[in-house]
DNA sequence: AATAGTAATGCAAACGTTTTCATAAAATTT
DNA sequence: AAATTTTATGAAAACGTTTGCATTACTATT
């Protein structure tokens, strides 16, 4: 039974059970070599004795580290987040950091205040997703000096560190994919681009190589739909019955190329015989789609676990004092998936 | 400028600043109405000026709580996870929380050693996915007296507070809903079941209601199947390929389900024409699949908000010491929702 | 046998807050 | 104008650890 009133047997009481002082305690846990064997079973049969935990608060507050790092996700409950934060989460997991969580549903001040709320909780790192983010949330990370990553996005000239893709050249091998396959009648189906580098990135990776081309679609071809199947079904429904249909379709990603296809079913439109559907992703399930996506494979959990792995260096580096202060940055190759949904175009007509 | 090295501002910092004691900062911040507005607006503008930041981690050793709340899934790289986890996020955020994730990959060790891991955190509450967990979980959480939770079943008899659906009467509705439509060559594909109530709990209530109509599957017919497309459209395959063909396919999930139509389609076999497949969970995207799945719809995202707040609630109780230390339960509805993959059985043949 | 070195431990200060108690000043009541 | 209440503030103890320094008891070296 421990002596307070908490009932939460506390660092003195396993000492005073196990007869020697808190030093000792402390000692045994953090330098276990420094503590005679005997005394150190001692302690363990205490503490198993009395069911004590110890307290990271407490010990956070000696200048020693949390041990928790922060990421920051637009939403959860996308496929492609869910797989980066869980590759996230099992690196830094595997070096003894838990991990706080928060999303803000694409509200950059959101962000702010979830950034806020982790350096309250004293945070060793934080990762967020992307490159856009508001200027108070990078003076604020510059100002408190926390290691901080971004996932996802690879810019050569970005503002903090980052592991990801090029998503503009994602968008480039899309578009060049589709010509190359011949199709010159292509349209665009890309989401919301404010406060999303990532589609916006690809969009305009993908419009440069068909001006390039001379393949710019018309602008009843360049559509935006939600990242949601439902949504985007219904946008290219109303493509498809417009009068002029294109021969390719390039997604701004592959729940937007999954809505696409369920929408060409629906109206008897084959992909890939009357339709090229290209996505951008690769997301999970993708490559068991039927017909199997054709799509740009963008590799998720490399560039979690990556990420992960370089934001434990980067909280080791800056404990060490010696930080040179200089970005890290990480491209992660994406690659064409050929699969099923996309064919040469046919030449009669 | 901060006088400390670390250049991180302090409370005394502030006080300095502002030319008053850190008692009335720190009031100025938990009891703001006990202090002067003119002193308050002096304090704001040192805290600004200095970039200050308050440690949770010191106000936590008061025994003040934490502000945290620990989550624990086995993965949250599944569709399912990802729905609840977000919901259950959002519902502690707005409640001022803040999110402790881990996952533990199906394994009850591992979620032990979380546990462990958010107990030295000082996690003010802890939600685990399901109701199967190991007795030295268990006994921790009964021993360290936190707040407890468990998201997604529903068991009347459950040993800690449930907020969940029954799954046993999910595969009840299932096996019902295919029996009322004249079948009775029914194949079932499940996941595992061990450290896995959920699946168990459908099967055994799909199995139930079967064996109640003289109807219960030979074995070949009886698979497992893993969570993931990829697999359970193999395990699926192999059954198609048999000599004899069910006339319809109850899914331990959405995503086999998912597996098991595109397996389908692959050999020709039209859903549901030839082949009628249920499946359950009802997964984003399952509605709008093609053709739109016919599944046991479970309300996850009420499930993680009622949970988040539940959670929010048992934490506030037991703030108030009145802890009368019963347990809630709170069963969600499921409900059949019917689609296109299930018809009524073939007379002739 | 004296000395130097090493291993094991304890004492007490420090970490950044909150909170109780005491006190001073101002406002109100008599 | 004295007595009382209210408002605003500060001093100091407490929270549960870690760690630098001091001390003691061994062990090895000469």
């Amino acid at each position: 039974m421990a002596s307070k009133q908490g009932n939460k047997a506390d660092i003195v009481d396993v000492a005073r059970r196990a007869g020697v002082s808190i030093s000792t305690v402390s000692r045994s846990f953090n330098h276990p070599n420094l503590v005679n064997l005997a005394t150190r079973k001692k302690i363990e049969k205490s503490v198993k004795a009395l069911g004590y935990i110890r307290n990271r608060a407490a010990q956070a507050m000696h200048g020693r580290r949390s041990g928790t790092i922060g990421l920051i996700v637009p939403t959860i409950d996308h496929a492609i987040f869910a797989e980066v934060i869980q590759s996230f989460s099992d690196a830094v997991d595997q070096a003894g950091f838990t991990l706080l969580i928060a999303s803000h549903g694409f509200d950059l001040e959101r962000e702010y205040a979830v950034l806020r709320k982790f350096l309250e909780h004293r945070v060793d790192g934080v990762a967020l997703i992307g490159l856009d983010h508001s200027e108070p949330t990078f003076q604020l990370l510059d100002q408190q000096a926390v290691p901080v990553i971004s996932i996802w996005n690879y810019e050569e000239d970005s503002r903090i560190s980052c592991v990801g893709a090029a998503n503009n050249e994602a968008g480039e091998l899309a578009a060049r994919h589709v010509l190359d396959l011949g199709h010159r009648r292509i349209a665009l189906v890309f989401p919301k681009t404010v406060g999303n580098d990532r589609g916006r990135g690809r969009l305009e990776g993908a419009l440069t190589q068909l001006q390039r081309q001379q393949a710019e679609p018309p602008e009843a071809w360049t559509i935006q739909a939600p990242y949601n199947i439902a949504e985007a079904k219904e946008a290219c429904g109303a493509l498809f019955d417009l009068p002029e249909r294109p021969t390719a379709l390039l997604c701004g990603n592959d729940v937007i190329a999954q809505g696409a296809i369920y929408a060409a079913v629906q109206r008897g439109v084959k992909v890939p015989e009357d339709l090229s559907v290209l996505g951008i992703g690769d997301f999970k399930g993708s490559k068991e789609m039927e017909p199997p996506l054709t799509t740009i494979h963008f590799p998720a959990e490399e560039i979690g676990g990556l990420a992960g792995r370089e934001m434990c260096d980067l909280i080791a580096q800056s404990e060490d004092l010696k930080s040179t202060g200089h970005l890290v940055r990480k491209k992660c190759q994406i690659s064409l998936a050929e699969r099923a949904t996309c064919l040469p175009v046919r030449r009669l007509r």
